[in-house]
DNA sequence: AGCCGGTGTGAGAGCGCTCTCGGCGCCGTC
DNA sequence: GACGGCGCCGAGAGCGCTCTCACACCGGCT
């Protein structure tokens, strides 16, 4: 941890262009209201002699760090890995980049870690916060509100009935499982099941509603408790076959549960789609696409997420949730 | 982006425990030289307040900012969507955090991003930097090497010879290959084949490199280039079957690949691992259990890497590269 | 010619912190 | 009992920047 050398300060540049301070510093933001011809020294001066601005310096007195903290909460590994998480994480990294910010990463496992998040955002380091957390129970999101930071929620919190002024974006869940549960009817299927998420996550919630959005009448016997994962998709399906052998579509969570689900109705000899058809969610590409069949499922752009928390946290907006489309994208296994 | 409440600065601590600024920082920073009394009182000061210290402030002459940014060159969706850099980060964010360093993240895709982040980093606002570069002809990593940030690459970046004083974390992808191919001679494999990765990328180079340590006569007809997506595993095992059809193994330059592998052989008639045994590279998860067979595959300790490489960075040390060990991680695909 | 509004520029204060340095009290030593 | 040394504390400078404010200057008006 050497120091680098040292830097040219805005002091030098003004001295080299024969100006004051206060006009090098003008120029430097935006140059307003300096005439061209100083304008111009300055610009060269800060050329030749490699100037970048002290950031420390400047949120000593400014108070703002063009900065903002992406705060991931996620006690489990499996999420952390998913490319979902990743994506989003580069839509905001083109947005902010876009504004000048830099992306504090945040990442949480444990009560320890919550604390420690919530002093640093308390602190007034960085200038916003962008919060993944997915489980109802999580306290997390209070103690950040709580640490007065303007705050931008990736998909909805469980504890936000959707209009207590928490700002949040989300995809369509529920939309979408309509219209998976919608295209199985379509396809003539008579008995379509569901396994669910994890039900402690709202995404899994809305999902099972879009479901029963459909298919109010759909017995309990239809929809089986999964877990996101592709062995609670593998458990699901085999306790859905042996309750309702004659199921003949599924719609499963997200992509990982119904490539769980895809295995155990190869191992018991079901076609799919022939005897039983499958819709995912998520269009999780390097799940999707690699599945036997192919799966179709609902995609969320996650990317475009990501973006638009960004943004919506950037431009100060105070508007409440905002809910993204889904598109279903057809491959084979519906 | 409203301002938060006025925070209580080192003077109204040291105030209200009655003491000067002077001590009132130096029981901050640790309490060295101060009696203990007034140690506790000024410790209370800040509690009753709920001090936090400006950062910044103290960047601005510290020099130092406890914070180190993660540069992500990924010009491709596909690294960085699967879990591995997922891993990383989060062993690089366990380390930062002990030692109370924050995690700038910077994803950069395109020439302009490499500007944007050499003058970030030469503009001193981290005290060092983890950078992921995985393709040989990329420029950052020596855009990077002048900024004159103390630097830790993950993966051996492609124009170090071994020796040249850059310091990077790297698993031992030689190794593994070679444990891999000698599970399949043990195996009693004679046609042993290898799908490379894409050999712009020091990984497949190594991983090449290990093949033909234990296979040094394997013809040109048993080696087929590959990308490391499951589409380039795919096309290679076809290339592979005709160009071969006798070859009873295939060792994969990673899981990805070996997926693609697993689904031509299955569409070909050939049984895994009867006919043909497979062994993949990376144990990533969410692949490699999910395929069918499960895949028998060359686990490296990601997270680890990524524990190793912040700490490297930290201690400032000036050893060259380290390079992890790999285990074999037999399931049932060989 | 004198006044006035507007526009450009410079001087200087001060953001909150660290760190050096000098002072002061207390000990041990002769 | 005087003196050097050491340990603890406070005063104050200054990190590099922004921003307010005063001032200089210019043109157009009376």
């Amino acid at each position: 941890m050497t120091e680098t050398a040292p830097r040219p300060t805005l002091e030098a540049v003004a001295a080299r262009a024969g100006v004051s301070r206060a006009t090098a510093s003008r120029v430097v933001n935006g140059g307003d209201g300096v005439r061209e011809p100083l304008v111009e020294r300055v610009r060269r001066a800060v050329e030749e002699l490699g100037y970048v601005p002290n950031q420390a310096a400047r949120s000593l007195v400014t108070r703002r760090h063009d900065a903002i903290a992406v705060v991931v909460a996620e006690p489990e590994t499996r999420v952390f890995a998913d490319p979902f998480f990743a994506l989003q994480l580069r839509g905001i990294s083109k947005e902010l980049t876009a504004h000048d910010n830099q992306l504090v990463l945040l990442l949480t496992e444990g009560r320890d870690d919550h604390a420690r998040v919530g002093r640093y955002l308390a602190g007034g380091h960085v200038d916003g916060a962008l919060v993944f957390s997915l489980h109802l129970d999580d306290p997390l999101p209070e103690l950040i509100q709580r640490a007065g930071v303007p705050t931008v929620f990736g998909g909805r919190p469980g504890w936000s009935d959707g209009t207590s002024g928490v700002v949040y974006v989300d995809s369509d869940n529920r939309g979408g499982a309509r219209e998976a549960v919608r295209h199985l009817v379509g396809l003539g299927r008579t008995r379509v099941a569901h396994i669910t998420g994890a039900l402690d996550q709202t995404s899994a919630v809305d999902r099972l509603d879009g479901f029963r959005d459909v298919l109010a009448d759909a017995g309990p016997r239809l929809v089986v408790e999964g877990d996101f994962t592709p062995a609670g998709g593998e458990r699901a399906m085999r306790e859905l076959l042996d309750r309702c052998p004659d199921v003949d579509a599924v719609f499963a969570a997200n992509d990982l549960t119904a490539a769980g689900a895809l295995r155990v109705l190869r191992e018991r000899g079901r076609r799919v789609p022939d005897d039983v058809a499958v819709i995912g969610f998520d269009d999780m590409l390097p799940v999707a696409e690699q599945t036997d069949p192919p799966l179709t499922t609902v995609r969320q752009d996650i990317e475009e997420m990501g973006r638009l928390m960004a943004r919506l946290l950037l431009r100060g907006s105070a508007s409440a949730g905002v809910v993204l489309p889904t598109t279903l994208v057809r491959r084979a296994s519906a």
